[in-house]
RNA sequence: GCCGACAUAGCUCAGUGGUAGAGCAGCUGUUUCGUAAACAGCAGGUCCUCGGUUCAAAUCCGAGUGUCGGCUCCA
């Protein structure tokens, strides 16, 4: 075994160095900036400590607070920094998981009570003790036996430990009074940790296998600088204030009654409009590309939903069945339908078809209805009365790559033009409890990637997440403030045009059977709406806006022109109205603004005389505009045609 | 469904065992106003529901319902 080694820098440069010499020692030699800033090294592009003895020739790359993947270790450690406190504190607490995540880290404890938010301000606290103490994060490499000694108390810790294979490195992290077995890598020592803060404590379950036993979860947030962390909250805070829940209430969009139930969405008159106008937009996209509209019943005898299979996937999340009607069977039940795609195969098969009448495209705005679990709603956003913009194709497997191709361009017209959203597109494939044979789902995977290359957007696969009848393109997009929501969805099914027999006759005169494709574009008019009211803040695009114009008149005197321009304007199809209320102007203007309504149209003695109007825009200020009431007219119908985005922005 | 927290006027919330409160909204009146809250008055309650403890319950206890934060699930 060598005595030197050789170190590769990021520049291309070398360094000999004994073997065993950690990263620290070479960042100390490299720069004594840079060995106080260092936090971890990437050793071959393995994130490594700094303090880990090298044993051969490597490449490495100090890593400072400036580097993504530092991040990630510091709040690995800040991790490690919550269970050493919380050991402190609940010495009878089992240690579970501990890991990184997106923004921040957790940690599980099985503990005889749950955390209560006066634990965590006593965590947080000892955790700044743990900081203060600047204890080393040292790294063991132990055999079996001991980290069984080491672990013999946490019974956990044993399970995970009787997974690891025989050929794995054990490794062990000690920082003082706390050992945890873990992989690594973690900041040098517990001191590094300046800025964080404990958010909330949850139960969950214990390998996330809701058969098994639930542990207390605790989250945190950490950061390298006061300034991320304030930035990180302050946003928190905004994504608060955008909630659809909340600005659902605010502009009366929608409410959710207990009279009625959980997850059952009432539109009020301004929510109706948004749902109303996305309904009309893709139904009028679908039949200009060739779809044909269908409308199908809400309740089914249940044998229909045996035959698709979905009874038996899905029997726990469907309504129970309902008695048959007087006259039938005994034995006969019905359900309100889940999903509509049973349907749209009866339809599809209630005549012959020939290979002439393909592809074939069923659309239908539909509700259905599903039995989520109590704990899954979310105000719009996980209901149990779903609005779908549904539709199946039916058509020939050549036809199949092409069908795709087009509805992930009316996934790109509607979605991303018409609202500015950016799109992930991610492939599901297929699942353990899948239908059909191993080939056919490989072929189905491998279509749906090439319509997308095909279409040059590039994808990520979600292993195993596709449905039990096909695998699918799950369409995710962000909102404003960076949030990624699951929206459109196009699937693949062999499964189901084969359960429903379908055929047709082909040039050869010989039986078929077509390959089915579902699809969906807002997804749910519930979610896709909630989506867009956090997406905006409320503030909608003229277009779409549940009240476009509102005119204010100065005075009484003006009240009767501003009720003569709202009935010109609507009679153009024009969402206005008046707000003549005995209110001082001021009070009207912020009530408008509260209500973000696009335009205000106002009207004192001077507008009356010259058949003008100032338009106010929403949320520009005092700055207005004089212009007489017939260009203001054209100006809206402009930006309204347009479905702009920006208010004043029209063509 | 599971773990925890919460539920008071239309809304947001205060009220830790002794006669139910505020701000906003609403209604009435005065004011007729030039770009983000005029003034005054009035009205508004099954303190989520049911049961228990207590001389006395919005307040303490139990069950149910709903909501919220997570977990699990999401055709």
């Amino acid at each position: 075994m060598a005595d030197t080694i050789t170190i590769t820098l990021p520049d291309g440069t070398t360094k000999a160095v004994p073997a065993g010499t950690p990263a620290r020692t070479i960042a100390e030699a490299i720069g004594p900036r840079l060995a106080k800033a260092a936090v971890a090294a990437r050793i071959d592009g393995e994130i490594w400590d700094l303090a880990r003895p090298i044993r051969g020739d490597a490449r490495l790359e100090v890593l400072t607070d400036r580097d993504a993947a530092a991040l990630d270790v510091l709040r690995h450690s800040a991790a490690h920094i919550l269970a050493t406190a919380v050991r402190q504190l609940f010495p009878e607490a089992h240690i579970g998981f501990g890991p990184p995540i997106q923004d921040g880290f957790y940690y599980d404890f099985e503990v005889p009570r749950p955390f209560t938010p006066d634990d965590l301000t006593a965590i947080e606290a000892k955790m700044q003790e743990v900081i203060a103490a600047d204890y080393p994060f040292a790294r063991e490499e132990v055999d079996r036996p001991t980290a069984e000694q080491r672990f013999r108390d946490d019974p956990l810790k044993l399970e995970r430990l009787a997974e690891l294979g025989d050929d794995e490195t054990i490794s062990v992290y000690t920082d003082g009074p706390f050992v945890d077995l873990c992989r690594g890598p973690h900041v040098p020592g517990t001191g590094n940790l300046k800025f964080f803060k404990l958010l909330h404590a949850a139960g969950a379950y214990w390998r996330g296998d809701e058969r098994r036993q639930m542990l207390q979860r605790i989250y945190g947030t950490a950061w390298f600088s006061q300034k991320d962390l304030d930035a990180y909250l302050h946003q928190l805070e905004e994504a608060r204030k955008r909630d659809h829940r909340v600005l659902g209430k605010q502009l009366d969009l929608f409410s959710i009654q207990e009279a009625v139930g959980p997850g059952l969405v009432f539109w009020h008159p301004r929510g109706a409009t948004i749902k109303w106008l996305l309904s009309r937009l893709v139904e009028d996209d679908n039949v200009a590309n060739g779809y044909d509209l269908v409308y199908t019943p809400n309740i089914t005898r249940e044998e229909l939903f045996r035959i698709s299979g979905h009874l038996p996937h899905y029997a726990e999340a469907q309504y129970p069945p309902m008695a048959a009607a007087a006259g039938e069977a005994d034995d006969v039940r019905y359900r309100v339908k889940p999903m509509n795609c049973p349907m749209h195969a009866l339809v599809y098969s209630s005549r012959q078809r020939s290979f002439r009448d393909l592809p074939l495209r069923l659309s239908e705005v539909a509700n259905v209805y599903r039995n989520e679990k109590s704990g899954t709603l979310h105000g719009m956003l996980r209901v149990r009365g779903l609005c779908m913009d549904d539709a199946h194709i039916f058509c020939t497997l050549d036809q199949a790559e092409d069908e795709i191709f087009l509805c992930l361009d009316q996934v790109d017209r509607l979605v991303r033009q018409t609202f500015g959203l950016d799109l992930e597109f991610e492939v599901s494939t297929a699942p353990a409890d899948k239908l059909g044979d191993d080939a056919t789902w490989r072929q189905a995977e491998a279509l749906l990637q090439r319509a997308l290359e095909r279409k040059g957007i590039p994808f990520t696969i979600d292993a195993g997440g596709g449905a039990f009848y096909g695998p699918k393109i799950d369409i995710k997009f962000k909102d404003a403030i960076g949030r990624i929501w699951q929206g459109p969805t196009i699937q693949l099914d062999f499964q189901l045009p084969a359960r429903f027999e379908l055929e047709y006759t082909g040039a050869d005169n010989q039986p078929h059977r077509p390959v089915m494709i579902h699809r969906a574009i807002w997804g749910t008019l519930e979610r896709f709406v909630g989506c867009l009211i956090e997406h905006f803040a409320g503030a909608f695009p003229l277009w779409l806006a549940p009240v476009q114009v509102r005119v204010l008149p100065i005075t009484d005197v003006q009240a009767d022109t501003a009720r003569a321009l709202r009935a010109q304007y609507r009679k153009a199809g024009i969402r206005a109205e008046v707000d003549d209320r005995n209110d001082t102007l001021n009070y009207r203007i912020r009530d408008a603004e509260m209500l973000k309504v696009p335009y205000m149209a106002v009207i004192g003695q001077r507008e009356m005389d010259q058949g003008t109007v100032a338009v106010r825009v929403r949320g520009a200020g005092r700055k207005q505009e004089i212009v007489s009431a017939d260009a203001f007219l054209d100006r809206l119908r402009a930006e309204i045609a347009s479905r702009t985005l920006v208010l004043g922005a029209s063509a």
